[in-house]
DNA sequence: CAAATAATGTTATTTTTTAACATTATTGAA
DNA sequence: TTCAATAATGTTAAAAAATAACATTATTTG
């Protein structure tokens, strides 16, 4: 890579994007020179090359971020959501796919919150926005790019939330909740606990199906949000406990 | 957004990227069609047209972890404070873009270690690898993507960590360290404070620029990694108070 | 130094993108 | 329901961008 490429790299990388005229006017060359270098800097993963320049490669946290792919139905939960926040409160954000989209969302309003949140992928996802984010402490993950494990509990236990927002990996109307760790299920556990009001987002397709460890009776939240392929008999079950549901 | 759109969207997040052509003919649609679902999924930031396509839109704002520029001279600072590293240690290792090539070039290593750190991008590097990582929690700073505050300090406060190594934004012989972030100074000296051995890495020309905030004298670390541009002026005033120097 | 090689520039050709308008579908009010 | 209004999609010509191929200029190296 000689000197003029390492430049070009630095401006995308400091920029966010890059414009191949442009560049080519900058360092005094013809354009075709820039098209080389872009493509030498896509060939080495160091840019996509865009409509009229490049924009640098999506890096690090890339692919545990785009697991969470943001389906039609976890966009809908999440818009339902949204009209449920009350501006100027604290919210705490639970690691997740669904409670990512949700972020992803919040990021594009414009509301003032506090997000308080065990995961890196929604601390990212509201980074430089309004939104005050407060990451909690704790072990990394290595699955998911999250924090949990005693420090981490010992961190949230100093905190008052005023909506705790969570998914789960698995769901029964008359059981509760469940997720597949059971450092996460401890954490969930105490999240509740300071948390004045608690709300589950989780897709109709998580019901009937169990994970590792409860970490919530139904009784214990006060409302589900899901999409309207929730079972009649569930919505039945859930509702006669005194749990809010609501549908996209 | 109607169906299609949704649909792309969701083939998109899911293999990555996307052809105009070849999306035209699964939709049946002309290819027209396509281009201005592409253009609306750009311009509400879900994806970003390339050449023949779109991929999806990073997730993450990309400067502050390409900030780092991994230049010559910090690879061979890091190399030099690699060596100085004790297998099964616990560092805590500060925000700061030396701190972070030096956390790229543990990643390639197979040492077991454990690594406290208050910087995403550094926790983000050592994804993944045998290392221990436990992040500090606190408040997000929004333009550099790591957690200062007095959470994080009150967490840090309970640790006990082996080794300290941290950067500067600026350096002087006589006076100490500095950085231009108040909150940072504070959990600089925190650190200093629990940790058994300090280590300061950076660029010699660091020397002679003063920011903000003292968070260190000189005489409170025991080693200076830098690089073979130090004045021997400083050098001398540095050993002369008992710290080590090390050059590349 | 001179041949070989690499980098850059130029330009004609191809491909992609856009804009503008035509056509078809959808909506909503009478 | 009908029928205008509106929105969505299709078609095509023009513009712009990207490419390939070759010319020219640097740079290396024996």
């Amino acid at each position: 890579m000689n000197q003029r490429q390492q430049e070009l790299l630095d401006r995308l990388n400091r920029t966010g994007k890059t414009v191949i005229e442009a560049e080519a006017e900058h360092f005094g060359v013809a354009s075709m020179t820039i098209r080389r270098d872009l493509r030498f800097l896509e060939k080495n993963g160091l840019a996509v090359q865009t409509k009229k320049g490049a924009i640098p490669k999506p890096k690090i946290y890339a692919a545990p971020l785009n697991m969470a792919e943001d389906s039609a139905v976890k966009r809908k939960i999440a818009a339902k959501l949204l009209e449920m926040i009350e501006p100027s409160s604290t919210v705490l954000l639970s690691t997740g796919t669904t409670t990512l989209t949700f972020a992803r969302l919040l990021a594009q309003q414009n509301l003032p919150l506090t997000i308080i949140t065990n995961s890196i992928p929604i601390a990212s996802a509201l980074f430089q926005t309004r939104i005050k984010v407060i990451l909690i402490g704790g072990e990394l993950r290595t699955t998911s790019l999250d924090l949990v494990g005693p420090a981490a509990e010992k961190y949230l236990s100093e905190y008052h939330i005023d909506l705790l927002v969570t998914g789960c990996d698995g769901a029964d109307a008359q059981q509760g909740f469940y997720t597949s760790d059971l450092n996460l299920a401890n954490l969930e556990k105490l999240s509740a606990k300071v948390s004045d009001k608690v709300i589950v987002i989780t897709e109709s397709r998580k019901f009937g199906r169990k994970a590792l460890v409860k970490f919530a009776e139904i009784a214990d939240v006060d409302a589900i949000i899901t999409d309207n392929h929730l079972k009649a008999i569930d919505r039945e079950l859930i509702t006669r406990k005194g749990v809010e549901v609501f549908t996209t």
